[in-house]
DNA sequence: ACAAAAGTGTTCCGCATACACCCATGC
DNA sequence: GCATGGGTGTATGCGGAACACTTTTGT
């Protein structure tokens, strides 16, 4: 095994946000081991050592294309993580070890956040990864310093989201309820939204086209369906 | 030399601001080498290669500690920098060798925003590293991607401050005009504010405390001082 | 008929904007 | 007395916040 102590690793992980129409989820990699204490069994965020002449950016596109099969993935970098404790657990030390054949002093970690629709070809693929999309309010412990980065992530995606609404459309599905729309909102701000106030701006946005279309077989009134109208976006703000 | 560029390095690089009551200053190292074209002068961003087991707040601070003297920095995290080509220049590339006897591969750096006070016991620190304060208007090509992360930098100032205005402070002297205040956030958000309406924000906010002095021997109406009171601002929105 | 969610308007308040004249001081 | 910047109020418009009843559909 190369000993490579002396100089830090880097890495990156990515907090993968997806939304099923209710809750908000993050995409969780399962990770088996043993340690003194015998198996364990818990779970991480998907993330890599990047590769030498690798971008950093390049990087987490790469881990969200091998998971997830999708490119043109919604991703920003948030926060970076290096302190020198996040890797001094006994559990993960032994299990970073055998995962990249080096042993490790730390690593630095570069967070990623990506925004994605929660759909069944992703499924194929997040199952050879043994990804799971989990309730992002019971996630429980997760490996090394993950909870204080999906925390920071959360965090980050509130403030971009507020001053760039583009990145909740990439949760939402082509096709969606101005209810969707509006739980989307609840779930990331964390707090209820009026809805006659929410239906007077949601209206009134000019990207968010009606289409001739209603829910089927629904136990209620079916409610219509709007698309997100990324041209008519860009040509407002950008 | 070791050789080590299978890893990659970790730096950090502080994008130090100030701001002299009328133009946006940002603090660079003198740096002077010989290339292929013979010597150079050019100017960099003050940072360093993270020590073993150091945090990368606590380099951060241990860079502007050495450098200003000051403890107490308001300091924040913004981006972290890793494409491979930004140490791809020869110049560069020269350089880091011989600072830190490394001969290396490229170099991931986080980038850190400070906001100080503009202050003469800063100064004599600053010579000793030949530090200077430039307008952000006029820096010229810096070292490495250096430019990028000083205009990524400035970003991050404008959207923080709009969330949370104290690192406004850091930048004005303890005693300070609502002039000096308006021009720091004309300067800041790059466009002219309305005196009036600026006025009746100002005198508005329950942290800003007017103080019983004037300017003295001005050629004009002598302006009132005041100052920003801590306490009350984190009693309000913390 | 009833349960469940869709769909819709008005009023009020606070905040941002636009805008112009007199005051104090040093030279 | 003049040049320079300090100091101040009013009117308008927009967007956010509070708030309840009718409509549609499936069971």
């Amino acid at each position: 095994m190369l000993e490579s102590s002396l100089y830090p690793h880097v890495s990156v992980d990515c907090v993968v946000f997806g939304f099923t129409g209710e809750r908000l989820n993050i995409l969780l990699i399962s990770r088996n081991g043993t340690s003194e204490d015998g198996f364990y069994s818990d779970m991480k965020l998907p993330g890599s050592v990047i590769y030498e002449n690798e971008d950093l950016d390049d990087a987490a596109y790469r881990v969200l294309h091998e998971l997830t099969g999708i490119k043109n993935i919604y991703l920003q970098q948030f926060h970076s993580f290096g302190s020198p404790s996040r890797t001094q657990n006994p559990r993960d030390k032994v299990w970073l070890e055998n995962a990249i054949h080096i042993k490790i002093g730390r690593i630095v970690t570069v967070g990623y956040v990506a925004l994605i629709k929660i759909g069944q070809k992703l499924q194929a693929f997040s199952d050879r990864y043994e990804a799971h999309w989990c309730d992002i309010n019971d996630i429980g412990t997760l490996a090394f310093d993950h909870n204080i980065v999906v925390e920071k992530a959360l965090h980050y995606v509130r403030l971009k989201s507020a001053e760039d609404p583009i990145g909740l459309y990439e949760l939402l599905p082509k096709r969606f309820t101005e209810a969707e729309s509006r739980i989307l909102h609840e779930v990331i701000y964390g707090k209820k939204v009026d809805i006659r106030n929410f239906h007077k701006k949601f209206i009134s946005l000019p990207y968010i086209v009606s289409l001739d279309e209603k829910q089927q077989n629904v136990a209620h009134r079916a409610a219509r369906y709007y698309r997100f109208d990324k041209i008519i976006y860009n040509q407002i703000y950008r």
